[in-house]
DNA sequence: ATAGGAAATGTAATCGATTACAAATGAGCA
DNA sequence: TGCTCATTTGTAATCGATTACATTTCCTAT
C-alpha cells in the first residue's frame, strides 16, 4: 500500500501539497495538482481513512443500533439507513443488541473507542446514560422508533397512539363488539403507546375489561400462548388488535390451530406494515409506518448532524395508515 | 477523553509502561501494573482503536457484503454473523451489494482504507479482481453461499444441487408428473446449481421441456409474471419447485390469484428453509439450509484466518433437508 | 519604486497509540 | 569480586495522514 509519501516522492512535491491536492484545501498550482493526480492513479493510492481519522478527520462511520436485524421490520430499517449512509460515503457498523443492556453498554463502549462518527439507535432498552456519554464527546444521536424525553437527541418516529386507535376503529366500524389486545412488551416505548392507543378506544365501551389484555414480546413466539389465555378468559373475543405485525403472524396461525375462521369468527389487526401482511392467507389489516422512510429519515439527520448542518434536537413523527387486508374484512351487520 | 499520556502523567510512569499493561507485553512489576490500572480506571481511559489502528495493530472490524439485507435469508445470515463477530470482539460493516457491481467495487476501495481486518462476502456477482486485491493485501476473505473457483479464499456453501434434486424427487413422490422450476438468475451460483439439481432428475422423463423452466429474481416480485409464463406454455404443470422460498411465495400467491389450489391443482417447493415458509397457509416445503449455522460457520473461520490461527482455503459444504410442508401434501394416488 | 497581498510550496509538529532500543537495577553464580 | 542475565522502566522513532507556520515568488495598486 502506497502512502502520501510515496506519492509526494514520485510527484516530487511534499506530503503538505498532495495532502492539499487530496483535500481540496489551500492553493496549488494547475501543474502540481495535474502531476500529483498522475501519481496517485499510477500508484493506485487511497488515503488511509485511519490516518485521516487519528489526524482529527472523520472516520466515516456510524453505528446502527438495533435489536434483531432478522426481524422484517429492522431489516427494513437497516437497509434504508445503509442506503442513505452509502449515498452519504458513510458506512454502516450493524449492532444488534437484543434489547439487552449488557450486550449496548459494550457496544457503545466499543463504538467510542473506534471513533464512530454518530449513531442511530432504535433499540427498545437503553441505558439513558450511556447515550449521554455522547453527548458528551459531541457525538450526534439519532433515536429511532421511540419516544424518550426530547433533550440533546433528535428523534424520528411515527404516531403509535394515534394508529393504536386507527387500528381498534377500524375493527369496531368492521363488526368487532369485544376486541381485546396483544401488547408489546411495556419496557418499550412503542408497546406503551400503542396500549394506550388502544385503551383511548375500547375504555368508553361497557364490555372493555383490564383482562382483554396481554403483553407479547413483539414477536411470533409466544403470541400463540398470549392468544391462548385471551381465549380462556374471553371466548367471546371478535377481534384482536396485536401490538406488531409479527404477534398478528402469530395470532393467525395459532387461530387456525384452534379452528377459528378469520375473519369470519375473529377479526385481526397489526402494526407496522411489514411486507409479510401482504403474503398471508388471509392478508392482514395493518397499521403502516412508513418503515424505509423513517430509516432513511434518521441517516438523513444523523448525516446532517455529523456535517454540521443541523444542530439541536428535532422531533420528526410520521403518520401511520391503516391499510386495509382480508382479515378484517367481515359483514358489516353486526355493526350497523 | 483522555490519552495514554495522561494515564501515564497519572500513574507518574512513562506511556511505554502505559502500553504494556494495556498489552500485556513485556516485563511490569506489580505494583506498576497496579497504579496503571488504577489510573485507568480513575480517567475512564480507552484506547484509541484508530491510533492502535495505524500503529499496526488490527482495527478489530470485519465486512460483510451481501445483496440486500432486508431479504430474510440474508438478515439471518447476517444475524449469524455478528453474533460470532460480537463473540470476538468484532465489530460488522453492513454492505448491500444489490448485486451491482459498482456498488461492490466501490465497496471494497472503501473497506480498504478503513483498514478492514477481514470480509465475508456472499454477494452473489463479484468482481474477482476486487477480490484478490485483498489477497494481495493479506486480508483474509471468506466467501459464502457461492461457489467459486477454490483457490486462496475460504468457502463456506451448502449442497445446492442435491438439495434441488431432493425437491424434484420430493414433488415426484408426491404424485406430480409435470414440474417446472422458477430458477434464481443464472449469473449466479446459486441459481445455476439448483437449475442443474433440477435438470439432473427431470431431463431422464419424456414430459421434461426445456420451456418448463423461467427465470426469476430470487424475490417475491417477478415470480408471478414467472409463473403466468410457464402457466401459459404448459397448463398441465402440476408441481412448481422454485429456486428460493421468496419465489416460492410469491409463487403461491400467484397461484390463488388464479384461482389455482395448492397442493390440490399444483404443488409447490421451495428452497432455503427460511422462517416464512412456516407462516403461509398452506406452509412451504421447501429445501432448507442451515442459515445460522452457515453465517456463524464463515465467521468463525473469518476470525481464525484473522488471527493468523488458520490460513490457506478450505470448503465446507453443508447439508441440506427436505422440510415437508402442506404445500406438497397431496394424494399418492397418480403416483401409485 | 515599493508595500501589500495572493499564490505556491515546504518544514515540522501533531494526532494516540506501539515498540525497538537503551539503560538501570539486582540477583545468582563461578 | 566480577560477570551474566532476568527484570523493570524510559526515550524516542514510527504508523500515515493533517495543518500551522514559514518562506518564496510574483502581481498589483499607489
Amino acid at each position: 500500500m502506497p502512502t502520501i509519501r510515496d506519492v509526494a516522492k514520485m510527484a516530487g512535491v511534499s506530503v503538505a501539497t498532495v495532502s492539499r491536492v487530496i483535500n481540496q484545501s489551500g492553493y496549488v498550482n494547475t501543474k502540481t495538482r495535474a502531476k500529483v493526480l498522475h501519481a496517485m492513479k499510477h500508484l493506485n493510492y487511497k488515503p488511509s481513512t485511519v490516518a485521516r481519522g487519528l489526524a482529527g478527520k472523520k472516520m466515516h462511520f456510524i453505528a446502527l443500533i438495533l435489536p434483531d436485524i432478522s426481524n422484517p421490520f429492522f431489516s427494513e430499517l437497516a437497509r434504508a439507513v445503509e442506503d442513505v449512509a452509502q449515498q452519504h460515503d458513510f458506512t454502516v457498523f450493524l449492532c444488534n443488541s437484543d434489547n439487552d443492556d449488557n450486550k449496548e453498554a459494550n457496544y457503545i463502549e466499543v463504538l467510542k473507542k473506534k471513533n464512530v462518527d454518530g449513531l442511530i439507535i432504535s433499540s427498545n432498552t437503553f441505558n439513558e446514560k450511556d447515550i449521554e456519554s455522547f453527548r458528551d464527546d459531541k457525538i450526534p444521536v439519532v433515536i429511532l422508533d421511540r419516544s424518550i424525553i426530547n433533550e440533546g437527541y433528535s428523534i424520528v418516529r411515527s404516531k403509535n397512539r394515534e394508529g393504536a386507535r386507527l387500528a381498534v376503529h377500524h375493527l369496531l366500524e368492521h363488526g368487532c363488539r369485544k376486541i381485546a389486545h396483544i401488547s408489546g412488551p411495556q419496557k418499550t416505548d412503542t408497546g406503551r403507546e400503542r396500549l394506550y392507543g388502544y385503551e383511548d378506544v375500547v375504555k368508553l365501551f361497557s364490555w372493555y375489561d383490564p383482562t382483554l389484555i396481554e403483553e407479547g414480546q413483539f414477536q411470533i413466539e409466544g403470541s400463540d400462548i398470549a392468544l391462548q389465555n385471551l381465549l380462556r378468559r374471553h371466548p367471546d373475543i371478535d377481534g384482536i388488535f396485536a401490538g406488531n405485525d409479527l404477534m398478528a403472524l402469530g395470532v393467525l396461525k395459532e387461530l387456525r390451530k384452534q379452528g377459528l375462521r378469520v375473519p369470519t369468527d375473529i377479526a385481526v389487526c397489526g402494526f407496522d406494515g411489514i411486507m409479510l401482511t401482504k403474503l398471508t392467507q388471509p392478508t392482514i389489516t395493518t397499521v403502516a409506518q412508513p418503515i424505509y422512510q423513517m430509516g432513511a429519515k434518521a441517516a438523513k439527520m444523523l448525516v446532517q448532524k455529523i456535517r454540521g448542518e443541523q444542530t439541536g434536537s428535532q422531533l420528526f413523527e410520521f403518520e401511520v395508515k391503516l391499510i386495509e387486508g382480508e382479515s378484517t374484512q367481515r359483514n358489516h351487520c353486526k355493526n350497523s
